[in-house]
DNA sequence: TATCCACAGGAAATCAGGGTGT
DNA sequence: ACACCCTGATTTCCTGTGGATA
C-alpha cells in the first residue's frame, strides 16, 4: 500500500526485529486475564467450601440444590464456581456432572438458553439459531437430558442472571428452568445463579424464589491487601522474573480497591502497565506504567464503547458535541439534542428520522455507560426535561467521533438551533433555575 | 392555588429479517 | 408456497409530573 504523506513510513521489518531483541516484560499474560483459573484462588475459601458441600452430593447421583451467588463485579463469582468445577470433575466417581455455562449477556433471549443448553450436550443434532417455537424445544431438550445425559446431573450456570431477569419472558424461562427436574426421569439438574446485583432477588418472581433463592453465597468486595495477594500469585506466572517494581503491585491493588474492590479491574491494570513497559522497551514495569495504565484503561474502554455504538447513538452524541463546541455555556436540555439530531441527521443522505422516544432511550444507555449525566429536573412553566452534562473529556470524544468517516464531515456545522436568540434568552432563563 | 409546559418513561404494537416444517 | 416462530429495533400510545408562572 503506498504511504499517501511520504514523509513517514512504518518499517515492519525493523519493529519486529526490535521487538524480539528488546526486554522481555511477560512470561505468560494469559494468566492475567480473568476467564484463567490459578492453581489457588486467594481468599476465597469460604465460598468453595460452601460451593463444594452443596454440589459434593453430585457425586453420588443425588440432586444438588439450586443457589445464587452475588457480588460485585471482580469478586471471583465465577472463577470460583469453575474452581470448583475443576476440582469436581478430577474426583474418581462413576457419575461425571455435566457443567453449562450461559452467559445471560451474551445468551440473552429463552429460545437462545434452551437452544444453547441442549446444542452444548448435543454433538451430532443442532438446534437452529431461530424458527422453532419454544415449547418444542423445551420437549427436544428434555429428551436429550434424560437420554445423554443419563444418571447423571447437569448443572445449569447462569451468569449475570439479572440481565435475564429484567427482559420479558426471563421469569417464565427461569421458571421452566426451576421446574426441568418435575419433567426428568433419569437425569437430575441445577442451577446456579451468578448476579452482581445484591437486590436482584426482589424483581424474581415468587416461585423461582422457593426453589432458586432459598440459598445463597456472598462474594464480599476485596480490600486492598487480598488484592495485592491475588495479584502477587498471579504476577509470578504472567511476568518475567524480577521485572516488577515492588511498588507496582500495592499500587494496582490499591487502585482497584477503590473501585468497590474489583479484582478483574486490578488484573487488567497489571497487564496494560505490562503492556505500556513491554511497547516503551522498558526493563522494569513502574509506578508510571501503572498510572498510564489507569487513563489508557479507562480512554480504551470509553472508545470501544462509542464506536462500537449503533450510528444513530453516535449522532445523538454528535450533536451533544456540536452544541458543546459551539456554545460551551448552553445548558443542555433533551429536547435540544433532538433539535440538533434532526437537523444533521437531515444533513445526511440516508439516514432516516428516529422518534423522540427512541432518542430518549439512547440518552439513558449513554448515562448508563457512564459517558453523559442526565438529571432530570423541572422547569416549571418551561417544563421537566433533563439536564445532560458530558462526562468525559471532549477532546477525546472529538478524537472517537474524528474516527467515524460519516461523522468527520458534519463536526464543523454550526447548529442552528444555538443560534436563535429565543434559545439564547430561554437558556438565561435556565442557568438561573439551574 | 390552579395551570400547564415539555418532556420522562412504561406497555403494547409493529416491522423487518432471520428461520422452521409441511 | 404457506403458515408460523423468535428477536431486536423502533413506533405508537399513553399516563405522570415538579414547580415557575399567571
Amino acid at each position: 500500500m503506498k504511504n499517501q504523506n511520504n514523509n513517514y513510513q512504518f518499517n515492519i521489518e525493523k519493529f519486529y526485529k526490535n521487538y524480539l531483541k528488546g526486554p522481555r516484560i511477560f512470561n505468560n499474560r494469559d494468566a492475567l486475564e480473568s476467564s484463567y483459573i490459578p492453581e489457588d484462588l486467594p481468599h476465597r475459601d469460604s465460598q468453595i467450601k460452601n460451593i463444594a458441600e452443596k454440589t459434593a452430593c453430585a457425586l453420588l447421583g443425588d440432586t444438588p440444590p439450586s443457589f445464587l451467588c452475588y457480588g460485585m463485579t471482580g469478586t471471583g463469582k465465577t472463577a470460583t464456581i469453575r474452581y470448583v468445577s475443576q476440582k469436581l470433575a478430577q474426583q474418581s466417581s462413576r457419575i461425571k456432572p455435566w457443567w453449562i455455562y450461559i452467559n445471560c449477556n451474551v445468551v440473552s433471549t429463552p429460545y437462545r438458553i434452551l437452544a444453547h443448553i441442549y446444542n452444548t450436550i448435543s454433538r451430532s443434532e443442532k438446534i437452529p439459531p431461530t424458527g422453532l417455537p419454544k415449547d418444542i424445544i423445551f420437549k427436544k431438550l428434555l429428551g436429550l437430558l434424560d437420554s445423554k445425559v443419563g444418571n447423571s446431573i447437569c448443572f445449569l450456570v447462569l451468569d449475570e442472571i439479572d440481565i435475564l431477569v429484567g427482559k420479558k419472558g426471563g421469569n417464565e424461562i427461569l421458571y421452566d428452568l426451576t421446574r426441568l427436574n418435575e419433567n426428568l426421569d433419569n437425569c437430575k439438574t441445577s442451577i446456579i445463579g451468578i448476579s452482581n446485583k445484591l437486590k436482584f432477588r426482589e424483581t424474581l418472581d415468587p416461585r423461582i424464589i422457593s426453589s432458586l433463592g432459598e440459598e445463597h453465597i456472598v462474594f464480599p468486595s476485596y480490600d486492598a491487601s487480598e488484592l495485592r495477594d491475588i495479584l502477587t500469585e498471579r504476577a509470578k506466572i504472567a511476568f518475567q522474573e524480577g521485572v516488577l517494581k515492588e511498588e507496582v503491585i500495592p499500587l494496582c491493588a490499591a487502585l482497584a480497591a477503590k473501585e468497590h474492590g474489583d479484582a478483574r479491574k486490578a488484573l487488567q491494570l497489571l497487564r496494560k502497565a505490562g503492556e505500556l513497559a513491554e511497547r516503551a522497551q522498558n526493563k522494569q514495569v513502574t509506578a508510571k506504567h501503572v498510572e498510564n495504565a489507569q487513563g489508557d484503561l479507562e480512554n480504551d474502554y470509553i472508545i470501544e464503547y462509542i464506536k462500537g455504538m449503533p450510528f444513530q447513538a453516535q449522532l445523538v452524541l454528535t450533536s451533544l458535541y456540536l452544541i458543546l463546541k459551539f456554545s460551551p455555556e448552553h445548558i443542555i436540555i433533551s429536547g435540544d439534542i433532538y433539535d440538533v439530531y434532526s437537523e444533521i441527521r437531515g444533513l445526511l443522505p440516508g439516514i432516516r428520522q428516529l422518534t423522540k422516544r427512541r432518542i430518549s432511550d439512547y440518552i439513558n444507555e449513554l448515562t448508563l455507560a457512564g459517558i453523559i449525566s442526565a438529571e432530570v429536573k423541572s422547569m416549571g412553566h418551561y417544563g421537566r426535561t433533563k439536564i445532560i452534562k458530558l462526562d468525559i473529556e471532549i477532546e477525546l470524544l472529538e478524537k472517537c467521533l474524528l474516527e467515524i468517516d460519516k461523522i468527520k464531515i458534519i463536526l464543523n456545522h454550526k447548529p442552528v438551533l444555538i443560534q436563535s436568540d429565543k434559545i439564547k434568552l430561554k437558556n438565561n432563563i435556565f442557568k438561573k433555575l439551574v
